[in-house]
DNA sequence: CAATTATACTAAACCGATTTAGTATATTGC
DNA sequence: GCAATATACTAAATCGGTTTAGTATAATTG
């Protein structure tokens, strides 16, 4: 349990001050007309035991701490976590850390993280925002930079990274019509958020257009991982026995379609054409392979942080507005071969 | 962007002293003497003003930043991110927050990751560990409370908390042989890593006592997630022709095997029987649904903490050591259902 | 009533860095 | 040869808290 050593130890070592210290180590000894003699002595030294500078002094000093904060709904969906870690790699080579965690869609939740992190001086906030947390995204983004990501609010401007949740599954419900499925259901979340209103207007769209009638099932955000929501996707499947295909609107959605379709209608599955928003292992690996709507995860990550650091490079946050709006990639797996005729 | 107001704002609106103000905030009122007509003065106007002490600073002076770090391969893995949960509500009745974090197995990765929370002071830290940083771990639980998880090191003398993965392995390989499967294969990782030692010795155990014969297939870490590993399954599958279970004994291993089932030997998949270590949805979803050895998540999280608590209240860490060998649950589904007769 | 103790506070050191404003000596210019 | 400038450093303030060691006044004791 050996006391780290500071500033003042090498100091007192060297015969120099903390100031020649600090200088030497912030790269500043040219600068401020250190001999080249005393650099060296320093750097060998700090080189020879190892010293690294204590953050939070720095952090406390500077009000910075090269950390960023990755806000999610759930860490544990492939999907957020795999962009994570993209931005987690970009996020170094410029010496910035990043820490995630999820807010559960949940607003206190997520205004606990924001403070927690805003008082801990973190230099910025990627934030998947969970509905209610307008006013405080406002106000963060007036002291730090801030990039929403996922979904936005439409009377606020802020920075943003989005799919075009409309133009996808306007897409991908053009596929499942062109593969001859006619009576085509949507499985979405009851829920005003954005980018479940786009899925659901793009789905709309092209079933209007091929002039075939909609089916839309709509279950509470609350429900949808529980028993519950497996019940009320049941007694869709019933009462619409004439369904010959199913767009689910997001990726947790289909798991439950796919456990009540084995359990229930275990010989639809093979006949019956699905298609999911947001690709995850699982649909690679199920049986049959299930198509999904892809999110350019690469692309995503880079456009963040590319975003980012240009609101990190600014003196003044707020003074520009990022907003993006990417294209998804459809991944046409066997869930979705031609329709096996009846 | 108005300045966040300070301790010393505080004592001058006031007209008392910054440390008056100090003590009535961290409850030390009373002890020092500040007489009730200050504390309550002091307490409304913080209320009003709804001030938050800086926790850079905190830290800085105290060396505590009420923060633990908990450090696991992959936090995707819903395995972890379930522990995580659970670990994070316990820590919050504390006043303690948790920062997650995934080392992906690797040791470089490792060392940064400890490197980074250690300097920033972190509290405390619960580390499944990669297989080579044994040294820094060993340093690590001189200065600050650590407790192993998933797996330690055998020859060092360490806090942790792990399953018994041999007993775990014994049985579920037991119960394969009850359902009357006489030809189970083992699908592992080769590695000299504990917790997958212990499965191995399991099942050796049990087929033995059975009088089977075994059949043990080890996979390449590193290719462990590939084409590779889907190869290798494969070539094992084919060249074994009559093989009648497997008992992978990751839950990644299983995802590989469930593929290759599915694209390679599709009337395979309901005869044979399989059996993963680690439940996670996936097994739960997929048809036929998979049996499982399932960790007892809340049971770890709790035992875990229980242990970071009696090392944060000790004064001298390493003083006394704490070891938990905790038991699994074997979640019997479709497929390892008794075997079709053939 | 002087000495002691309790009450109600506060000044200043400290944590470990960064940064501003100097200072002492050496060099250059005229 | 003396003022101006460059060189090579350093003292001290600062960030925003916590904590030790006091101090001034009031109440108690012998």
């Amino acid at each position: 349990m050996k006391k780290r050593l500071s500033l003042k130890d090498i100091a007192k070592k060297l015969n120099v001050s903390v100031t020649t210290v600090s200088f030497v180590l912030n790269g500043k000894g040219k600068e401020k007309k250190i001999s080249d003699e005393v650099i060296k002595r320093v750097q060998d030294y700090v080189e020879e035991i190892n010293y690294r500078p204590n953050p939070v002094a720095q952090s406390l000093r500077t009000g910075k701490t090269k950390i960023l904060v990755f806000m999610v709904e759930d860490i544990s969906n492939q999907f957020f976590s795999r962009i994570a870690r993209i931005i987690e790699d970009i996020a170094y080579e410029r010496g910035y850390k990043v820490i995630f965690c999820s807010n559960e869609n949940d607003d206190k939740r997520s205004l606990e993280l924001i403070d927690l992190f805003y008082e801990r001086q973190v230099d910025g906030f990627i934030i998947i925002p969970s509905p209610g947390i307008k006013k405080r995204v406002e106000i963060l983004q007036q002291n730090v930079p801030v990039i929403l990501f996922d979904r936005f609010f439409e009377d606020l401007q802020s920075n943003y990274v989005v799919i075009n949740n409309e133009k996808s599954a306007h897409e991908a419900t053009e596929h499942l019509i062109e593969r001859d499925f006619k009576n085509i259901g949507l499985v979405t979340i009851a829920s005003k958020q954005m980018q479940m209103a786009g899925r659901k207007d793009g789905y709309q769209k092209a079933i209007s257009e091929a002039n075939i009638k909609e089916n839309i099932l709509e279950i509470p955000f609350s429900s949808a991982t529980k028993e519950e929501g497996r019940k009320e996707i049941r007694k869709y499947l019933e009462s619409n026995n004439d369904l010959d295909a199913l767009f689910f609107a997001t990726n947790y959605l289909t798991q439950l379609g796919l456990e009540v379709l084995r359990d229930h209608f275990p010989n639809k599955i093979n006949g019956i054409g699905i298609l999911t928003f947001d690709d995850t292992e699982l649909f690679r690996i199920y049986s049959p392979s299930i198509s999904a709507v892809a999110q350019p995860l690469d692309e995503i990550g880079e456009e963040l942080m590319r975003i980012m650091f240009e609101l990190l490079d600014m003196k003044s946050p707020g003074s520009e507005i990022y907003q993006s709006v990417l294209d998804t990639r459809l991944v046409i797996r066997d869930s979705s071969a031609a329709k096996v005729k009846s």
